[in-house]
DNA sequence: TATGAATGAGCGTTCATTCAT
DNA sequence: GATGAATGAACGCTCATTCAT
C-alpha cells in the first residue's frame, strides 16, 4: 500500500524535476510520510527509483500488449489506428509517466542504462514481430520483407507522433495522427494496388 | 573566453544530469577555475542557464537555417533530404547539445518554461513557411492546403527520426532516415501524377 | 537465552566500535532478531550497555578469583606465573571481551563512569588483599609494607604485560611475559636472601 | 590557523566520545565555526581523523625524542627516569590527547589500522634502539643481549605505568613510578655486581 | 516474544551563494 | 578576473525509539 504509494510519489517527481531533482523529502511529503519511512521499504534513492523505472516500464509494455489485443481482429489499418490513438490516450491520461518515460530515455541516470537499453530492445523486437504478423495475416501475398518495411515506417510515423506530443497541443496532435494515418493508409495502398 | 566555456560546460553538465544535477562545481571544474568565479559572469545559477539555453536555441536556429540556405536551389525532394541529413548529423556531431536539446524540451527547468514555448513556436513558424514556401516554388500547381500538409507530413517524419536518435544506433537510423525520405517520395509523387 | 545472546552481541559490537558505533541494528542483527525486539529485554540502549558492562566486569572478576583459587596451593612464584599465565590467556581467549574491556577502561561511556570507578577500586582491593595474604603465607618473615609492595610491583608488571597486548604479536608477547617472571623472581629472591 | 583548531577539536572530540560519537557539528562547534566549513580544509571525517591522528602520533613521538635527548648526559638510571617522569607528565599534561592515543591504540578506526601498525612498530624500534645504545655507552661491559634484555624489561614496566595513567590517582601513580625506578634499579645493580 | 511500520532527531555531506582580498 | 574562506539550507541517510499487532 505504502509501498506502492511511494513508487507512484516517485515517478510523479521524477517527471518534474529528474533524478537529482527528485528528492526523498518531495517523495515522502507527496504520500504523506516522513522521509525515514521510505528507508523501510527501500534501501537507498537508487534502489527505490530502479524499481520505479522497472513498473513504469512494466506498465507501459503492458498497455501496449492491451491496446494491440483489443485491436487483434479489426483490419490493419484499423490496427494501426488503435495503436496510435491508444498510445496517444494512455500518454494524455498519464502524463506524469509519460514525462517520466521520456526522461527516462533521453537521459537516463546513468545505474539504470543497462536494464533500459535490454528493456527498449526487448520491446521494439516485441511490437516489430507482433505487427509483422498481423500485416501478413491481413495482406497475405506481402512478402516478409515488404511486411517488415511497413511495419517500420508505421514505427516510425508513431515515434514522430509521440515526440510531437511534447510539442504540440491537443488538436495539433490530432491533426499529426491524421496525418499519420493517411501516409499508412497509402502505404498499404501501394500493396493493395499491386496484389 | 572563460565566459563562454562556462555556457558550454553549463550545456554539457546540463545534458548529462539535467538542471538540478549540473552543479556550480561540476560546471566549474570543467572549466577550470572555482565555482565562485562563475558569478563574476552571472548573477547565479538560473541566469547561468538562462543564457545558456538562449545560446543552445539560437545555435539549434542558425544551423537549421545555414542547412536549409545550403540546400534552397536544389528540388523540393533534394531539400528534404538535405534537412533530414543535416538534421542528423548535426545533432550526431554534438551530442552533448542534443542531449541538453531534447532534456530542455521534454522537462524544462519551469523558470524558462515561458521562454521556451516562445521559441519552439517561432521556430515551428519558420520552418512551415520556409518549407511550403519552397514546396510551392517546385510544385507551383499546388494549393496552400496542400502545401501545407506535405509540409506537416514531413515534419512527423523528420520528429519521428529524431525521437528515434534516441532509440536506435547509427545503422537503424540510417535505415529509418531512408525510409522517411522514401515516403516522402510518395507523398510528393502523389501530386506530381495529380499534376 | 535470547538477552544474553544480545548482551553478549553488544559487547561485541561495543568491542569492535566503541558506544556510538555499536548500533540497536548492529546488535540486532548479530542475533539474528530486529531492533524492535531488543526493548523487550531493554529499557534502552543506555540499560542495556550497562547491563552488559555489568556482566563483563562480573565475569572477569570470576575469572580472576579462579584462576587464583587454582593456583592457591603452589609456591608464591608460581601463583604469579599463573596469574600471569592466566590473565593473558583468558585475554586472548575472548579477544571481543578484553577489548571491550579495555575501552571500557579508556573511554568509559559517561553514564556508567562512576559505576566503573567503584569496580576498579574493588577488584583492585581484593587483588592486593589477596595476594598480600599469600605472599605472607609463603614468606612469613616479611612484613606487611614489604608484601605490599611486592604485591603493587607485581601488579606494575601485570599491568605492563596486559597494555602489551594491544602492542605485541603472540611471541613478542610471551617473550614480556617471561622477563615480568624473571623480575618477579628476582624480587622474591632478595627478600629470600635476607631471610 | 582554522585548520589546526579544527585538528585540535578533532583530537578532543575523539578522546571524549571516539569516533563515531565525534560529530562534525561538535567539532565545529569547538572551533566556532560552521561544519560546513570543515569541508573546505578537509575531504571528509575521514580524511579529516586520519590527519588529526598523524599529527598526534609525530608529536608524541617528537615529544619522546625530545625528552630523551635532554636526558642523554645523564647515567642510564637517571635517563630511564626522565624517561618515565617525562611521559607521565606529558601525558597529564595533555589529557586529551593521551586519551585520544590511547582509544587510537587499543580501538583504531579500522581505516587507519595499518598506518597505525606501521607507526607503531617504528617507534618501537626506535626507543628500543636508542636506549639498548644509552646502556652500552653507560656499562660498556654488557653484551648486546643483555643490554636488549634491559631495554624490553624497562618497556614493560613503563607500559605498566602507562596504563595504570586509566587506573590510579596522581598519588597512586607517583608511587609506582617509584616501583618501577627501584626494580631498574635492581635490574642494573645486578649488572654491575657482575661486572 | 517478536516485529512491521513509523518517526523525530541527528548524522556526514553538498548545495548555491557571498564577500573580502 | 579570480579565489580562499565561509555559510544557511537542504541533501540522502541512519539513529534510537515507539506502538499496535
Amino acid at each position: 500500500m505504502t509501498r506502492d504509494k511511494i513508487l507512484e510519489a516517485a515517478i510523479n517527481q521524477y517527471s518534474l524535476f529528474n533524478y537529482h531533482g527528485a528528492t526523498m523529502r518531495k517523495i515522502a511529503e507527496e504520500v504523506d510520510i516522513k522521509p525515514a519511512s521510505i528507508y523501510f521499504f527501500f534501501k537507498n534513492k537508487e534502489e527505490l527509483f530502479v524499481a520505479a523505472f522497472q513498473m513504469l516500464l512494466e506498465k507501459h509494455l503492458l498497455e501496449m500488449k492491451k491496446v494491440l489485443n483489443e485491436a487483434r481482429d479489426k483490419s490493419i489499418l484499423e490496427i494501426f489506428h488503435s495503436l496510435l490513438i491508444g498510445t496517444i490516450d494512455y500518454h494524455k491520461k498519464n502524463m506524469h509517466e509519460t514525462n517520466a518515460y521520456i526522461s527516462l530515455i533521453t537521459s537516463p541516470p546513468s545505474e539504470i542504462n543497462r536494464f533500459l537499453q535490454e528493456h527498449m530492445k526487448n520491446f521494439d523486437y516485441w511490437l516489430i514481430d507482433s505487427l509483422t504478423d498481423l500485416i501478413k495475416r491481413d495482406k497475405p501475398s506481402i512478402s516478409n520483407r515488404e511486411a517488415s518495411t511497413i511495419t517500420k515506417q508505421f514505427l516510425l510515423l508513431m515515434d514522430g507522433v509521440f515526440w510531437e506530443i511534447n510539442l504540440y497541443d491537443e488538436e495539433e496532435l490530432c491533426e499529426q495522427i491524421y496525418h499519420a494515418l493517411h501516409i499508412i493508409a497509402i502505404l498499404l495502398g501501394g500493396y493493395e494496388h499491386e496484389k
